[in-house]
DNA sequence: GAATATATTTTACAGATGTAGATTTCATGA
DNA sequence: TCATGAAATCTACATCTGTAAAATATATTC
């Protein structure tokens, strides 16, 4: 896993992208972005390139430059939940869970199957 | 719930301060601060009056000033859960909680613990 | 190879953040 | 009431972020 620092909002758009598929232009990437972050093709270039320089996107050039996530979706959620499970639950799980269960609707099945989840795990 | 906008990592350091106890002074805050975040007074002064325009202290004046939040950790909390299940599981608790049951080392009473409490919740 | 189009890099600039010194205000004791 | 010391505000400054124009390098076409 690269050394990841922080990783700004507007720079993990590009990461979506990215990782959906890549390796991508950066023409690319500006058009799959078009519609929900209408950036003009500099900011998107300065995005990678801040990104580049986290070691968060790698590159290699045929013509005109590839990019590629050098940081995975899984590497990063896992990142994200972890650094989330401690700032916020002080790293219980269970508090977590807990939360989430009394604070929000969950429908019948969503319990249901949460439940089957957990079961599947009990020993 | 006041206006709230981004709360920087520093600036939380105060809030904590504040919702194990309050209303405080700057000394009182800085005082315990000291160990873990041995910040000049006059920076943990600037966080503060930040928290103040953010509207999330508000504070008195007896002879020298009271701060209290103006956001309470409950409300903290929520605001934080909802961001995260939003932006990392696209708002799909049954995600998260599957995310955090998979990933982690729960033990079996954990597991126990958590199945009672979806059982409680259940119909 | 020169002109042109396109991609990439540099520079920019305002606002947020982390950190704190300098300055001013204010309460309090002499 | 004046000095003094503490509290509060103002100013500062580097880095990060959001956003993009300007400049440059590179590929492509005639």
């Amino acid at each position: 896993m690269p050394n990841v620092q922080k990783i700004a909002d507007s720079e993990l758009e590009i990461l979506k992208v990215l990782w959906k598929d890549s390796p991508r232009t950066s023409n690319e990437i500006y058009d799959a972005l078009k519609q929900n972050k209408p950036w003009s093709k500099s900011t998107v270039l300065t995005l990678i390139s801040r990104l580049a320089e986290k070691g968060a996107v790698s590159s290699f050039k045929r013509g005109v430059h590839f990019y590629s996530p050098a940081l995975s979706e899984r590497e990063y959620i896992k990142l994200q939940a972890n650094s989330f499970l401690e700032r916020i639950f002080e790293g219980s799980i269970k508090d977590l869970v807990a939360y989430y269960c009394e604070n929000n609707d969950l429908t019948q099945e969503d319990l249901k199957e949460l439940k089957k989840m957990i079961e599947s795990r009990e020993e």
